[in-house]
DNA sequence: TCTCAATGTAGTCATTGACTACATCGGGCG
DNA sequence: CGCCCGATGTAGTCAATGACTACATTGAGA
């Protein structure tokens, strides 16, 4: 810690992840980063060509974590196609409330503009185990009149923008005190919607009077 | 123009919002506003207490518009309660494509954060529009099992967050050549759902085997 | 006509991002 | 073993910007 800090370039990433949690990105400067960590302000310079390299470090390595969060919650053995989708929607929105700087700096619209292959690389990984899980849903009998591609936008959408209602002030204050976690359920309960498809033709064997009984194959 | 503008305040939400259009909100600088309508630097200080005040302005009259725009889609005297639904989603999404600085003022952090009375009530007024909406929807038999709420706020959801990826170049980038146009009508058709309407019980009378007929086309 | 509130101007300061030149460290090579 | 050089950090600087203060101009109404 005399002249060379040591990890400079962590340091200032999980600062800069503290201070987007607290602050947001307006909150965010790199001179105050440097003096938060005790070099001088120019040094994070060496690590991030501007800001916008830094949000976009941070933007690439959360959606790799978001890659990883909802393979984690969606990866349960036993559960069908369509509870696995519900699953990875779930855990989207959760991942965006416990993990707001990832959030914040993966929707900043400067790091959207100015996106790196790693970025577009991360991102583009996320759309296709989307995709796949979409496919596997509509094989189990979810949303089977729909394009694809259709239904895979449908449940992003659903998704980001109930991510985006519930880091919104104005919508917090007008909903009042719902919490989010009953949410986050009810809301992908409409989204995924077992009913519609017990009632139009299931593609596999369902029996209609289980609930959530289990479909044994799901495609991974 | 010698020395009083005219009508300045007007004039730099008007210029405002085309910075906005093309750069963004983070493209926006008062300075810069200023010059472009040939006043000193601290003229917009009469106008607006601060960068943010302007943006504020900007957010509340988008709300007031956007209010206007979807009562305008969604007003056709022969639509049924679920169409009409549906229209107003549609025209929400419409509507942040043909007026990107609204979109993005009433959509930005800051704002959020430090919204005043004016603009949480215009807010307040598109959601109790939107739950007259679902509420007649939900009496036409649309999602009657979902608490009132969760059902708005599904739709909202899902309008909001097909909004923020058609906004999206790295979302943009990834789907290609995708019509908006088809993927809003695609995606709203899978938030309606009318099959799933008609395949549970209707409260009101719906002739089951027609699937996309007699609505009178929505276009204009 | 005179006053004064509204509106615009000029000057200034602190903060910030970005750039350049210089200093220090430490590992690999002669 | 010692030197060299790339990596890393420092100090200084500049332009852009938001925000503030003091002053100037206008025009409508008492």
């Amino acid at each position: 810690m005399t002249y060379h800090h040591g990890n400079l370039r962590k340091a200032l990433l999980e600062r800069a992840a503290a201070v987007i949690a607290e602050q947001g990105v307006e909150g965010l400067s790199l001179r105050g980063l440097a003096q938060d960590l005790g070099v001088s302000h120019a040094a994070p310079s060496r690590h991030f060509r501007d800001k916008v390299d830094l949000l976009r470090t941070l933007a690439t390595e959360g959606h790799e974590a978001l890659g990883r969060y909802t393979f984690a919650a969606g990866n349960q053995p036993d559960a069908d196609p369509l509870e696995h989708l519900a699953a990875l929607g779930r855990a989207y929105v959760r991942f965006s409330l416990e993990h707001p700087a990832y959030y914040r700096s993966g929707r900043h619209p400067e790091v959207a503009a100015q996106a790196d292959d790693a970025l577009k690389e991360a991102y583009g990984k996320r759309m296709e185990a989307l995709l796949r899980a979409t496919h596997a849903a509509q094989a189990a009998g979810w949303r089977q009149d729909a394009p694809a591609l259709h239904a895979m936008i449908f449940g992003l959408a659903a998704v980001r923008g109930l991510a985006a209602l519930l880091h919104d002030p104005i919508f917090r204050g007008h909903v009042g005190d719902a919490d989010p976690g009953a949410l986050i359920d009810g809301v992908m309960r409409l989204v995924i919607d077992p009913a519609a498809v017990r009632a139009s033709a299931p593609a596999e064997m369902v029996e209609p009077g289980e609930i959530t009984a289990g479909a044994p194959d799901a495609a991974s």
